[in-house]
DNA sequence: ACCTGAACACCGTTCAAGT
DNA sequence: ACCTGAACACCGTTCAAGT
C-alpha cells in the first residue's frame, strides 16, 4: 500500500520533529477539519507520516490524545479586556467564550464530557469570579452563578449548532407541520418562531441578558 | 464460534418476533446499562439473537437504530400536572424532564446532536409555550423563553453528569489546587465552592430559579 | 532510544446468496 | 419475504521485533 500523500491538515508544519505538541496541533487541524470520525489513531499517524504506533510513545493512548487535542485548542482561547460594570464584564466574557465555541464546533462538542482543568481555561472562572464579587455575591453563590453562565455558553454551543442550523429549522417546523393541532395549539401557533430559537446570536444573547436580569434581582432582594 | 447467550439486556422480552418496535427497546436497555460504545449493530443483533444483517430489514442503518432508540426513550417521558402559576408550571416541567435526564444519562448525551421531533416531545413544548403566554409573552419571546428553559435543562443534564460527579469534583479540586494563587485569587479562595457547583439538583434549581427571575423581570419593564 | 509491522478483537455496511 | 455469512474498509491496542 502506497504511503497517504499528507493533505492540508498536516502541510503547515510537515517536517517538523515528532512531539506531543505536534501531534496535538495537526490533530487539532484535522479534527476541525474532517470532524470527529476522522481524528482516528491511524489516520492522524498517516497525517504524520509515521506509523501508527510511533503516536504511543507520545500519548497515552486515545483518551490522552483527545485530552492533548483539547488543551491545545484551548490555549488559544482569547481572554477580553476587562472593563465596564461587572454585569458588562461577565457579558462580554460569555459572548467571548460563546464566539470561539461557535467557530470550532467540533472542540466544544468534545469538550462535553472531558473537562479542561488547565490553568488557561482557568483564566476565565477567574474573571468571572471576580466581577460576581464585586457585584456583591458571596464565594458560594458566585461560584453557583458562574457556573450557571458556563453552562449557558456551552449549551448553547451545543445544542444550538450553527453547523446544521438549516436542516435543524427545516425538521422542526416539518414536525410541528405534521402535529395535530387541536392537540397541540400553541405550538402549531408558533411554527414560525420555534424553529427561529434553534440557533443563531440573538438566541444566545436572549438567554445571556434573563440569566444577568436574574442575578441583578436575587442581589436586589438581599 | 458458539452464539452469545443473551444477557439481561434482552431478557424481558427474549422470545418476541423481531420488529422496530422491539429492537429499540433491547437497544435502549443495552444503551442504559452499558453505554454508548456497547450499543453496535453487531452487539444488539447477538443481544437479539439474530444475524447482524437481519437488523437492516428494520432499520436504515446505525444512524437509524440511533434515532429510534431516541424516539423509543422520550416516549416514557412523563408530563407533570399543569397546575399553579405560570412560574410554578414551568419550574415543574424544567424540573421533571431534569429528572428523567439525570436517570437516563446516557439518552441524554445521545439526545445532544439529534433533535427530538416525535409528537411526544412536543408535549412539553405546547405546556411550555402555554404557560409563558399565560405569562403574558407574545409568541416570538414565549418561544425565545422556552429555548431557554430547554436548553438550560439539556445543557444541566449533559455538563453536570452526576454519574461521574465525585471525579469531576476531585479533579477540579486538584487543577485548583495547582494553580499558582497570586495569579488566580478569586478561583484559589473558592477552592471548595467552584467543585460543589459541578453537578447536583442544587445547582440546576438555582439557574432554573435566576431564569425565571429574569423572565419576571422582563415582563415587569414591558 | 525510538520506531514499527503483524496480529487481535472489534466496528458499519455492501453484496450475493440462502430458505 | 425474510434472513444471513463472507468480505471490505475501517477502528484501538498488544506484542515482539527491528534500527
Amino acid at each position: 500500500m502506497p504511503p497517504r500523500r499528507p493533505t492540508a491538515a498536516a502541510s503547515t508544519a510537515a517536517r517538523s520533529p515528532l512531539s506531543r505538541e505536534r501531534i496535538a496541533q495537526v490533530g487539532l487541524e484535522l479534527l476541525e477539519h474532517e470532524g470527529l470520525e476522522a481524528l482516528s489513531m491511524r489516520r492522524l499517524a498517516d497525517e504524520l507520516g509515521v506509523g501508527t504506533m510511533t503516536l504511543y510513545g507520545y500519548v497515552d493512548g486515545k483518551e490522552d490524545l483527545l485530552d492533548a487535542v483539547i488543551d491545545h485548542g484551548a490555549a488559544e482561547f482569547g481572554l477580553p479586556p476587562a472593563r465596564g460594570s461587572w454585569r458588562e464584564q461577565l457579558s462580554e466574557l460569555a459572548h467571548a467564550l460563546h464566539r470561539v465555541l461557535v467557530a470550532r464546533p467540533h472542540l466544544a462538542r468534545l469538550r462535553l464530557t472531558r473537562p479542561i482543568v488547565t490553568p488557561g481555561a482557568f483564566r476565565f472562572t477567574e474573571r468571572g469570579m471576580q466581577a460576581l464579587g464585586e457585584a456583591g455575591f458571596d464565594r458560594a453563590e458566585a461560584a453557583q452563578a458562574f457556573r450557571c453562565l458556563f453552562v449557558w455558553v456551552f449549551g448553547s454551543a451545543s445544542f444550538n449548532a450553527e453547523t446544521r442550523a438549516e436542516d435543524a429549522r427545516r425538521e422542526s417546523r416539518a414536525a410541528i407541520a405534521r402535529l395535530p393541532p387541536g392537540e397541540y395549539p400553541a405550538v402549531t401557533a408558533a411554527i414560525d418562531e420555534l424553529p427561529a430559537t434553534l440557533s443563531g446570536e440573538e438566541q444566545f444573547a436572549y438567554g445571556l441578558e434573563r440569566l444577568l436580569d436574574g442575578f441583578e434581582a436575587r442581589l436586589a432582594e438581599r
